[in-house]
DNA sequence: TGTAAATTAGACTGTTCTGTAAAGTACAAT
DNA sequence: ATTGTACTTTACAGAACAGTCTAATTTACA
């Protein structure tokens, strides 16, 4: 809706979008007082007066790079739901799960960004909460749904399928996403790799919540 | 060593340790650079100049907060060792080390300084690889050494203990401690109490990995 | 080709904060 | 009383940085 209706001006070099683009990898990388708008400026190939008249101040181009975060979870969120889990035994469903977790983290830099939420949110408590009901919210409601509904089908047997999600989650992310969160990684990491932690996730899983 | 030897001066008012004390709250609540000296001066109720009479840097004040900090976790750790788990049934040594892990936590503000430790661990890798060495490390591996042991002894059934351990730390943590530290709080503590998590976990780990 | 909109580079302001320096003050030991 | 030492107050240098303003430049479109 901008660079198609200028009617001119140097055009569409300095667009908003360039702008986000490189102001995220570098708050991503250095956090949000770790950056000035000059390197910004000069990453985005564009003058820093452009990243006022675009976003007005520091803290909305900060906004906007989050907002456009939020969206980009949303849009895969919703891709995942088109493959919707049904008439999978329940190993195969969790498994299903499992990677599709593994694939959210790994995509979007899902591990600086919660850096990033945890740095920031102590200023603004909203951020960490937007980021939970954006992101890992609706995918850890999703599964303890389809657990309830496994449940009910005689196929799993959860009393709890929020706090079974919970678990689930939590074997796999203390091996796989903390460690890197804290910045130990490879530290913890080499114990065993990825898909031995889901199949040993799996494995707990079943031996507690699986009907014979 | 320093209040004790004074021959003169105002004496001990502006003791390293009041500083320090100050500025670990300080550190904690705000972060490294959202905290200038003055705050810490006036907090410790101490001249700025002091501070660099005492420490010489910002950075060095910090340093010393860290190292207070490790030098507490240290000892507590210590304490902890005293009281060793043995003769115990699989189910209560499971119980005895979710509960000290869980005052591990709550002691010494443990969520804060996680936040602290992955905001600024991002200029300074060290912090997490230190944290980690000085904390949660020596407390899974000798959860896991214990694991062992009652594996050897046909109490449990463990292939990899340091890969049970990590699962039990995950049962426990992901619903008692990473969504304070990720700032959501109140949105997933409601699903259940404390207590309830630790029991859960201990009877999917039993589930899994117990002697019939 | 002329005009209007957008961009650019640069200077400038005001603020914040670390670190340093200087001059004075309280207190204990001698 | 004198002296030494640590503390306090005040001031200032130096750097970084958000945000503003201006004059010149570039480009799309009529």
């Amino acid at each position: 809706m901008s660079t198609s209706t200028v009617r001119g001006g140097r055009a569409s070099r300095g667009s908003p979008q360039a702008i986000t683009l490189a102001a995220r990898q570098l708050f991503l990388k250095r956090g949000y007082e770790g950056v000035n708008l000059d390197t910004i400026a000069k990453k985005a190939s564009v003058s820093r007066q452009t990243l006022y008249n675009n976003f007005g101040s520091k803290e909305a181009i900060f906004k906007a790079v989050l907002n456009d975060h939020w969206q980009r979870i949303r849009s895969r969120q919703d891709a995942a739901d088109d493959v919707a889990v049904t008439d999978q035994t329940p190993e195969n469903m969790l498994r299903i799960f499992a990677e599709r977790m593994i694939g959210f983290i790994d995509s979007a830099d899902q591990v600086d960004f919660t850096r990033l939420v945890v740095a920031e949110s102590r200023k603004n408590a909203w951020i960490g909460r937007e980021f939970y009901e954006v992101g890992k919210g609706p995918l850890i409601l999703g599964f303890s749904d389809t657990l309830g509904r496994y449940t009910d089908a005689g196929l799993l047997n959860c009393r709890d399928p929020l706090l079974a999600a919970h678990q689930f989650f939590g074997l796999i992310l203390e091996c796989t996403f903390w460690p890197y969160v804290m910045a130990i990684g490879m530290a913890t990491s080499e114990l065993t790799s990825v898909e031995n932690t889901i199949e040993e996730a799996i494995a707990m899983f079943l031996a507690r919540y699986g009907v014979t």
